[in-house]
DNA sequence: AATTAAACGCAATTTAGTTGCGTTAATGTT
DNA sequence: AACATTAACGCAACTAAATTGCGTTTAATT
């Protein structure tokens, strides 16, 4: 079982009632998340702008990361152990269902490593994938 | 060289003095275009929503496409020769420069084959690079 | 208990993109 | 060339996502 609590700790955020809910929220779902399904389902009630703002530091200190989605719409979602302030680490997949527009980390998929090319000076790289989710093909 | 307005009529369009503009300017960049740099280019005085309406119908036609861009925008770049109405075919890596912004076609770089996994039925990929460009890299 | 800075909440604003509708003009037909 | 058709346009108004400013609250530190 995850500490929350610590986990803000060690990222140096406070533990207030809202931040505690939505790391939690992240820690409870498989897929991502978009400010306006955080809105919906949060309990605390809160401001739209403390929902961007926190979604802002947590990504910035490595706990979350965008994730790609159909309507140009931004997503995040929990990023695995290697991330930090320094660094963002997301070798895997991300896949975006056409029916339900959820967008889900694919972590058997693994993106490719790509080599320079034509003089472009490649940093990182992410592959997205589109199609039908499990939930959305068994319904 | 590429005559615009036979490009227009095959694509069923009409060759009006914006459209033939805007072509000419997909036609004259190697990277990809967004609603604002148009407007700022675009010589033939238009309104917005023209352009909109103008990238949606070369979209469809099969003309240019979307690609990814770095702050969530809707950028479009100039389809290859195989694309149509029915299908498009985009099997080439996007690459996203840190310093400019823009979005070029690495055609050399092929999305990799991805296979289904976990239940998910994947219908189309992308492979999007981020890093710097090579105008950026030697200034 | 006092201090201080992170986090919050409200209002107002910016920006991307859309919708509705009347007008203009490119194209095909007589 | 005149006419009819409808794609394309332009303006206004609107929606939705995201941002900014600023005063207030509250968690953490002393």
């Amino acid at each position: 079982m995850i500490n929350i609590e610590l986990v803000l700790r060690e990222h140096g955020l406070r533990k207030t009632t809202f931040r505690k809910e939505l790391l939690t929220m992240f820690y409870n779902t498989n897929s991502s998340l978009t400010v306006e399904e955080i809105l919906k389902s949060i309990i605390s009630k809160t401001d739209k702008v403390t929902v961007y703002r926190a979604l802002e530091v947590f990504e910035k200190k490595g706990l979350i990361h965008k994730v790609p989605d159909k309507n140009n719409l931004t997503r995040y979602a929990l990023c695995n152990n290697e991330c930090s302030s320094e660094k963002h680490v997301h070798n895997h997949a991300h896949f975006i269902c056409n029916s339900c527009n959820g967008t889900f980390c694919i972590k058997d998929i693994e993106v490719p490593a790509v080599q320079n090319a034509q003089g472009f000076l490649i940093k990182s790289s992410k592959l997205t994938l589109e199609g039908d989710c499990p939930v959305c093909i068994s319904s």
